[in-house]
DNA sequence: GCCGTTATTGACAACCCAGTACAGAACCAT
DNA sequence: ATGGTTCTGTACTGGGTTGTCAATAACGGC
């Protein structure tokens, strides 16, 4: 009846958030997105609705690949909670873990969190970037707090902890290691502070 | 024998830091800063050359407030170092601290760290100022590291955890924070985090 | 094969922005 | 007072930005 789309949408969507995330919001132009991902102006703004319609859904299609994932390497059995948690710890520090065997990303600084990345630099003015982000942030914090209280079921925890303060605890190294890795240190210092915050988890009391 | 300067170089930096964390590096025009300082533009270009030499000497400026302030708040003798870090570690949670009693900032989107905000927006492609940020924090966690061997000398903390990785841990925690802050979490859940945190420093083995 | 419908493209206009140039003002030494 | 020197404000320019528009291309039902 129509023409059809001559691009895959999701995939238009990722290479903006991937240009959004190496310049940053004000500093990625139309232009810029035009060249990421291919697309002309014109249908930019017919299929997204400019800039900040292309940063809006981008942001959903992370949400949504976000609550994809995390769950999925965090959910399982009590008795290997702990471990996945630490595996995901050591992942994330180098970059939002949104695939099963991929890395995250070749250099840190593009690696950060997509969310937090948008929300530190226009959330403050922009309540739709800020929700968006919190919203990931939430449904990272629910399938960390779970996986902490599948440890505890499973005594690698103290059960006396409260898990969701300590799922809050953890997501927020996470995302230091998003500011210390733009800082320019290396993977290694980053692995160190994963390990020395999963060396802290409170054990139980009597073994 | 010249005409002097009619306004207080400092004042200006700070105002124009202020600009600069509200609205971002590429978000803020000349024209913002000019109507932040009161200063027009030709003087902001005889004077900090640009819009850039305003934002690399704003953060020196923040560079220095922070090297005189954290120190000082941390430094002390044995006993008292474990309680000057927690005091440390619930004042940074709510933003920065940079003078003694004065509570950062009103909201906590303005009140994350200057240094990390400008790094994870164009660290990637400024060099400059990926290494002022990153002085940042060796500044701070040169106090931190610090303050956790007293402890250590007084019998606080585990002697055999290494002050050099639990300071970096701690301002890890401390810099996501600024992240979580960003989400619009209350200041009671950051100070939950900070709590937490501190409750899981690593305590001496055998009392 | 034709036609309605939708995507795509490139060009265009209005606007904003960084940086510069110039003219005037303020100060101090003499 | 006056002149030299430096600060201050404003107007200007060249470049880049966003959002829109009209013309063109592609597709599928008929």
């Amino acid at each position: 009846m129509a023409r059809p789309r001559s691009f895959d949408r999701d995939h238009v969507l990722h290479a903006a958030e991937r240009q959004f995330r190496a310049s940053g919001y004000n500093g990625t132009s139309v232009d810029d997105i035009s060249a990421a991902t291919g697309l002309g102006r014109g249908s930019l703004y017919a299929a997204f609705d400019g800039k900040h319609g292309v940063l809006l859904q981008a942001m959903a299609g992370y949400f949504a690949r976000l609550g994809q994932f995390a769950p999925k390497a965090l959910a399982g059995p009590d008795e290997g909670a702990l471990e996945r948690l630490h595996a995901y710890l050591l992942r994330a520090v180098h970059g939002v873990p949104l695939a099963a065997d991929v890395p995250p990303a070749p250099d840190r600084a593009a690696a950060a969190c997509f969310a937090a990345k948008m929300a530190l630099e226009i959330g403050a003015s922009d309540s739709e970037v800020k929700r968006l982000a919190n919203d990931c942030f939430s449904v990272l914090a629910t399938a960390v707090a779970e996986c902490v209280r599948a440890a505890q079921r499973n005594g690698d925890i103290d059960p006396d902890a409260d898990p969701d303060d300590l799922a809050y605890l953890l997501l927020t190294i996470i995302r230091g290691t998003d500011v210390v890795g733009a800082y320019g240190h290396s993977p290694a210092r980053l692995t160190s502070i994963a390990e020395s915050a999963f060396a802290l988890l409170p054990r139980p009391r009597h073994r």
